[in-house]
DNA sequence: TGATTATATAAGTGAATGCTTATATAATTA
DNA sequence: TAATTATATAAGCATTCACTTATATAATCA
């Protein structure tokens, strides 16, 4: 009961962090494709302490990783979180975006380091 | 492009809506049972308004119909809704809260009229 | 080594959010 | 018909949110 309770709030601040345009892109987007935060401020046209507080809310309840690759940090999902499973299946029913990979590439600004 | 792009920002206004602990617990609620706003009041322990200004937000949206049937109105799940099969996969992730529905009848507060 | 590039973080701000209290309306009951 | 019950809504308020600008740090490059 009290298990329950827990776990239904954690899937709401799940699904409050998802609930945004910006970071739902961004977790679809790292389903499929590792990037760094230069990518999302092209991606998003956003500025980019806009972009970093968003990962960083990603970031925070552990739902991303982040790793430093030279000057970059590149974001990826964390398949190890409890709740990745949940984002999966959430995820699922999200349209892709990876035509906003292939804008970068066209755009030669896909950053494909190390 | 336009129309994904509109669809992903979409699933994330619903999102949103679900990401609120309430909000999300009367959804799913309301998958299994249709409820009225009394009842609500009774499993969240909340008062009436903040009860009704959340089932407002859910059925402004057109996730949620209201029926009124003698004193009472009753919400339920709108299964119509475009993003119903999206809500319903959400929930699929979801516990289950029937515990809650049995604490109103063992409470004699479940309301079962017409 | 100094300039540049990529990133994080802090502080400030306006808008949105979720609650409260107060009030209005609709149906039921005495 | 008056009182009660169920509900909606409006207004006010504290908090949260997403952004901005400003600044700091770390890596790279010239």
């Amino acid at each position: 009961m009290q298990t329950t309770t827990i776990k239904i709030d954690s899937a709401a601040i799940v699904l409050k962090l998802l609930g945004d345009k910006t970071r739902l892109t961004m977790v679809k987007l790292l389903e499929t494709h590792n990037c760094c935060v230069c990518e999302f401020v092209e991606i998003f046209q956003a500025s980019q302490p806009s972009i970093s507080q968003h990962l960083r809310k990603l970031r925070d309840v552990g739902l991303v990783n982040e790793q430093r690759r030279g000057q970059w940090i590149f974001y990826s999902i964390n398949t190890e979180h409890a709740f990745f499973p949940f984002l999966k299946e959430v995820l699922k029913q999200v349209p892709k975006q990876d035509y906003r990979i292939k804008y970068l590439e066209e755009n030669g600004t896909r950053i494909t380091c190390c």
